[in-house]
DNA sequence: CTCCAAAGGTATGTCAGCGAGCCATTGGCC
DNA sequence: GGCCAATGGCTCGCTGACATACCTTTGGAG
């Protein structure tokens, strides 16, 4: 049972200020949207668009720095710039199965429905130049930065959708999801089918293939999600 | 144009936590969840629930009883109460049209969603009973309490997916939407159009015809964007 | 009738977060 | 070589929000 009050009487906000901000940079960082050796927007720039003091942002900032994640440099031209090698994460917290389900269900939810809408809309030529782009970045990519190259694929098909609501939503429950495929080993052979999957889905995308679009990307990510019951089940 | 970075660094809060609490009360009210003569939990509870301390929820059902939303009652047995009659709610601001598209955008993908996801589960008895209580509540509704039935029918179909989360943001996108809708007429020709709809909604996610579930949603949901379409541009 | 549990109402001390301003560093431009 | 604009680094006083404790009202149980 899930009463509808549970779900609407949940907590105002999920922290404080910043850890919130905290979270919004890595969700930056770990999606690939500021990739390795790039640079984060002006503190003062970046304090206002988060709606946060500069003193707030600074100390997020700096628990950055102590984690080995980004580094700041003074003076004109500089900044703070996501380091080239990023430490590796930290096994999180013990993951019960209805959480693990929410997570899941959303992303269901959210993404097969991006790429239908996507593909439903007349894109233009940035967008699909945008789109092949990302998905060459994700073909060629080793590894260690798969999952960096993935999210900013289907980042770029939310973002295609031309929702900023619809992109931001994506975004929080990868964050949620890639937490969880931290800790399941990622192999080769998972790799190229994965590959040949979003291939199938920008392809339709391009095409306008709204139905195709939203079957493709069904199938790209039951295979992670069933990955995922199993391996935490 | 809409940059990624746009959508990654909003804003970490909508609001002090004196206005998210308000919109939260506000959102279990308008959504039906809290019916009309109702009482909502107790401020120790609801205060933990929404993560807010005690004083700031009190200000915040304060400004509802000046708003004349709810009354309060002292003594054992007492509470805050929502009022019988709901004041009319005030004209908000302008919208942009580019919000609007946000908005429906969003409430599309995650409602058709829902409405697919909740068809493919098996639903138990008691949410079987509750999407035809809330169908036939809503068809039996008065013009003026329609817009409260509908969400919390639509809300119930959110809850039987089983994911809180799709619930929160299916309640979050709704309250967005609905605060478009109060600007244009509700007629009764819309109205029963809109129940035949529901109806059809539900039998196929009490079938399990996921597919059609979604095509029936979709249908009923692009009714109300067309008209919000053409009244705000 | 009395008591008391459960609810709203009030007061206070503490601290996080903010705004604003200033300082320190750096590298290109003139 | 000197200037200066853009950036990170720092400080201080103010306010919002919180935790906690206590007071007041009410109506049912005993």
């Amino acid at each position: 049972m899930m009463p509808l009050r549970d779900a609407l009487f949940r907590p105002v906000r999920a922290g404080n200020a910043f850890e919130e901000t905290v979270e919004r940079l890595m969700q930056a960082i770990r999606l690939g949207v500021v990739p390795p050796g790039e640079r984060l927007p002006a503190e003062r720039e970046l304090a206002t668009r988060l709606g946060v003091s500069r003193v707030t942002l600074r100390e997020a900032i700096r628990s950055l720095q102590d984690a080995g994640i980004v580094e700041s440099r003074r003076g004109r031209y500089g900044g703070t710039f996501v380091n080239a090698e990023l430490p590796a994460s930290l096994p999180g917290r013990r993951v019960e199965v209805p959480e693990l389900l929410d997570a899941l269900t959303l992303r269901t939810v959210l993404e097969t429905g991006a790429a239908e809408c996507a593909a439903g809309r007349s894109l233009g030529p940035g967008e699909r130049r945008n789109l092949r782009a990302r998905l060459a970045e994700c073909s060629s990519a080793e590894l260690a930065e798969y999952r960096r190259k993935d999210s900013r694929l289907h980042l770029a098909i939310a973002e295609s959708t031309g929702s900023a609501s619809l992109t931001g939503a994506i975004a929080d429950v990868r964050m949620r999801v890639n937490e969880l495929l931290e800790r399941i080993p990622l192999l080769p052979p998972n790799l190229a089918h994965s590959n040949d999957q979003h291939e199938l889905v920008v392809t339709r995308i391009l095409d306008g293939d709204a139905e195709g679009a939203r079957r493709a990307m069904a199938e790209h990510l039951d295979g992670t999600a069933s990955l995922l019951r199993g391996f935490l089940s």
